[in-house]
DNA sequence: CTTGACTCCGTACTATGATACGGTATTTAT
DNA sequence: ATAAATACCGTATCATAGTACGGAGTCAAG
């Protein structure tokens, strides 16, 4: 049973995160003892839930709704809360990759061209 | 010359986001008539500039420096800032990426299996 | 048994990118 | 010529995701 901060380094966060998930209600405030809260297994695992979904793209209110499923089992819901973060992390990758191409070539033009006015700034300017 | 309701809505933009990027020195401050602000083509430009540049995930202070480029002519600093933005954008797209065929996996495998704990919950559970 | 590290709590502040509000001035359409 | 629609300006508020601070209490090691 880890107090708040090495529960915090277990987690690879800092302790003022957890105090935040935990007015968020993301993370549940654990027994005390004395005064002292005292961090468990669970705890770790909850926080390391909510890191990998959060690393998946959703939003901290998504997470939220998604620990609410948990108790409730309700697997369609998290079937459509995972299949429209898919869509919208296909969507957002298309556009990152055309952002990406684009700004490549402009970065290999500004590199192979002297003359005239440097590229990158051209294009974003026409 | 568009007074700025027209010139945000030729932008796509809000009259507020105008006079945001106004206040933030994206955009300059164009000539007045009689106390009203009227925009022109070249005004429009910038403003398409900012948003493509956004559109390409550069933040609005790596906006302004660009902007600040385009007078310079500084084309080994434009290269820079476009190089290690397309670096960023690769380290982006792959996370976003295998974000989005773990939670894809994991949608099938929750519509596929009827029995047991929701793979989705449990995946970020583990 | 005290000193230093750690914790708790509430509140405030940060950054980013907007968006809204309220009062005044100006423009435009009827 | 007057009323509705816009514009101007400064300030305030929002959302998201934290980060920091100050004072009081607690714990652990020498």
């Amino acid at each position: 049973m880890l107090p708040i901060g090495k529960f915090a380094k277990a987690g690879g966060v800092g302790v003022e995160t957890i105090r935040f998930y935990q007015r968020k209600g993301l993370l549940k405030i654990p027994p005390q003892k004395g005064g002292i809260r005292r961090y468990g297994d669970e705890d770790l695992k909850q926080l390391k839930f909510i890191l990998k979904a959060k690393a998946a793209g959703f939003t901290l209110a998504e997470i939220k709704e998604l620990i609410a499923l948990d108790s409730s089992n309700d697997r369609h819901k998290a079937y459509e809360l995972a299949s429209s973060r898919v869509t919208a992390l296909d969507k957002q990758i298309a556009e990152l990759k055309q952002a990406r191409n684009s700004l490549q070539q402009l970065a290999t033009e500004c590199r192979n061209s002297k003359a005239g006015p440097c590229p990158i700034i051209e294009a974003f300017d026409v």
